[in-house]
Order: structure tokens, then C-alpha cells, then sequence
DNA sequence: TTTAGTAATTTAACGTTGTTAAAATTTTTG
DNA sequence: CAAAAATTTTAACAACGTTAAATTACTAAA
């Protein structure tokens, strides 16, 4: 009975983060990380600014744990996308395109994402265990790439530089075209995915073959 | 003669606005657009915050000026490298890895370039011209990268197209370099740099070769 | 059901930010 | 030397993230 007491006031105080967390969700996508005020998040959630230093630490710790979360869905689609891929090299074309994929579909949270490639989240401000836990999220979620990898003959290491290397290219890409600057130099959206999946993708497969001799 | 006078005031002038133009580079390479404050520019200039205004529009006009230079520079080592190339094909690896060693050996620069991944540099609050004109330094310094692939006998869009995705690839690959949060995954930069190239860049003109039927 | 205690939220304030207007200063011109 | 123009400073504004103290809402015990 006790517990269950407890465990309703935790609930209600776990439904109102929540309740925050969407708030700032919707806010840290259309804003950017410095862009987004807590106040316009407090505002959105029914809140006084100062009411969310109860519930979160600080501004950067509310942007971790809604980029926590982006990740993690993105490893559950890459992780779909590879277990209905019958061949490995069928599973690394479907890693590599349902990565790419998710943030074209989910515009939000590549926004969310950018964070990443800066180095403003320092572990200082933030906590290093938070810090591991975002990486953690990020390297699950480009486990399969690498794995389907080794499947194909490669080393831990070569499937490892693979995985980092697929990765950046199509996030620069994404980078890209999200900030509609690529529009400048008459390429499309579609005609650089295709070039991605095809002349990269393909090409892995048989840098691979090469690499394993 | 009153040319001579009106042209030494605006000398003067001039040299003051690039007197605080490098302290600009400075700060903004180490705090980044939104981390740089006005007035560390200032005091690092030694002036007082509201001078800054009588030489320029505001603290994003400013950066801009600051990466246009930036991406003059890029241009010109990418053009000297490819004018030392003999054939199409060197051309278009000296081109590609030129523009990739520039960002390793000057990361300030590359801090500078961050922005222009992100939507913040809106062209409302920053003179479409200005923006016309840092997409143009931009385009200058990738070109050789699609004249290459062109000499190479691909088509005009498909040269662009390959331009764009390089660029994306080195990009992205240098972000993930430069923000540290590589190591994570137990990759290092040189391994990364000899993957960009080797595999990239040599299966760029196989790609080619493959394309042109 | 009232009371004591704790959890949750607000109010008010601090220092810093980019920016502006007006005053003060330096520099050039007649 | 005086008038005019160019340059810099001082002072202030609203908005930002954050904190401490005061206040309200809620839960537990008597």
C-alpha cells in the first residue's frame, strides 16, 4: 500500500515531465537548441519558467533527454528495417537507407540531432553519464550497419570505420538538404538519395569484396 | 587630391573594420555563433560593444563577413591543389582530399563553417545578397570537384550531383571528427581520412566510368 | 476534520545577452 | 580657429538562463 501510494505520486509527477518533455520537444525542433526560450516551453506546457527547474536540471538537460528518445526510435526503425533483410548485403543496404530514411521522414528530429555534431554539449554542463547514454543510443542505432558489415567479410574494425563513415556522409547530406542551402547548386532531394544509395551503398559492398583479401 | 583624402579616411576605416574583424575570427571560432559574445569581440578589439555597430549591422552580418573570407581561402587551396593535378582523375582526388585536408589543418575554419549547416542564418535577418554571395564563395571553392568529374565524362548534373555528395561526405565526416564524439566508436581520424579518400574518392571516378554508358 | 509536513509552483530578482538612441569625443574640412 | 562630419561611449531596453525565497497544493497523521 505504501508503495503504491508512492508509486502514484511518482506517476503523476513522471506524467507531468512528460508533459514538459512534449512541450520542449515541439519547441528545441522549431528552434533550435539556443534558439528555443524556456519560457516559450514553459509557456506551451502551462508553466512558469521557473517551474521546470523542479522537474529538470537545466535547459541542456531537457535537450538530452528529448535527443535520447530521437535516437532511440531511430535504432528501433533501423533495427526493423535489417531483421526483414534477408542477406547481409540486402541488411547493410537497408541499415544505410532506413537511417537515412528516418530523418527525411522525421525533419523534427534531425533538427534534435544537430546538437550532436557540435561541441557545445560538453559532459561538463551535462553529466557524463548522460553523455554515455546519448552515445550508446547513437552507436545502437548504427549497430546493424557495421554488423551486416562483418557479415560481409569484414573486419570488427573495418565494419566499425564503415558504420562511422556511412554515418557522416549521409548526415552531412541530410544536413544538406534539410537547410534547403543544396538548392543552389540544382540538385533535388530524390536525386540525392539515389546517389547515396546507389553509388555509395553499392560501392560498400564492393569496397568489401576488395577489402578481404 | 580629394579623392587621395576621401579614399585614405576609408583606408583608415578599412583597417579598423579589419582590426575587428580578427578579433570576430578569433572568438567566433572559439565560442561558435551563438557562444561568441558581442562584447568579448569588443574588448578583444578594444572597443566598447555599441562601436561595433557603427561598422557593421549586427553580430550575424559579422560572421558572415568572417566565413565568407573563410570559404574564400577554402577555395583557393582547392584550386591550387587542382592546378597542380595532371590528369581528370588526379584532378578530382586532389580536389576532393584538398578540400578535406583544409578543414583538418584549419579547424577554426571549420567551426566557422558549422553555421552554415544550420537553418539559423536566415537570409531575412542577414541581406539575401550577402547570403547569394557566401552560397557563390561556396560553389567557387567545389567547383573543380564537378569540372573533374565532368572531364572524366559525366554530365553537368550528374558532375553537380557528385560534387554535392562529396561535399555532404567530407562535411559530415569532419563534423564528427572535430566534435570528438568519434572515439566513442573506436575509429580514428587518420583511419577515417584514408577511408574518405581511398574508398570514396577512388570509387567516385569507378562510378563514373561505370555512369558515362 | 483539522493539522503538520512535504511536494509543486510562483514571484521576484540577478547577471548576461544583442541592440538602440542620445550624448560626448575625436577627426576632418572650410 | 570654428563648423561639420565621422567615430566612440554612456546609458538604457527587452529577453535570456538560472536561483532563492515565498506561496500554494497536496498528502499523511491525529
Amino acid at each position: 500500500m505504501t508503495e503504491n501510494r508512492q508509486s502514484r505520486r511518482e506517476a503523476v509527477s513522471e506524467r507531468k515531465r512528460e508533459l514538459i518533455l512534449d512541450a520542449a520537444r515541439q519547441v528545441f525542433a522549431e528552434e533550435g537548441l539556443d534558439g528555443a526560450s524556456l519560457r516559450a516551453i514553459a509557456v506551451r506546457a502551462g508553466y512558469t519558467p521557473a517551474a521546470l527547474y523542479f522537474h529538470f536540471d537545466s535547459k541542456e538537460a531537457m535537450y538530452a533527454e528529448v535527443l535520447q528518445t530521437s535516437l532511440e526510435s531511430l535504432g528501433a526503425e533501423v533495427g526493423s528495417a535489417v531483421s526483414h533483410a534477408s542477406s547481409p548485403h540486402q541488411k547493410l543496404k537497408a541499415a544505410a537507407m532506413s537511417f537515412f530514411q528516418f530523418y527525411a521522414a522525421n525533419p523534427r528530429d534531425l533538427d534534435l540531432g544537430f546538437y550532436l555534431f557540435r561541441g557545445g554539449m560538453k559532459p561538463a554542463g551535462l553529466g557524463q553519464d548522460r553523455d554515455l547514454r546519448l552515445n550508446a543510443a547513437l552507436e545502437a542505432a548504427l549497430h546493424p550497419i557495421a554488423e551486416a558489415a562483418v557479415e560481409l567479410g569484414a573486419s570488427r574494425q573495418q565494419g566499425n570505420l564503415l558504420m562511422v563513415d556511412c554515418f557522416a556522409h549521409a548526415a552531412g547530406l541530410l544536413l544538406l538538404l534539410h537547410t534547403g542551402r543544396i538548392r543552389m547548386f540544382g540538385a533535388s532531394a530524390p536525386e540525392l538519395m539515389e546517389t547515396y544509395v546507389d553509388s555509395r551503398v553499392e560501392q560498400l559492398g564492393q569496397g568489401l569484396r576488395h577489402a578481404d583479401n
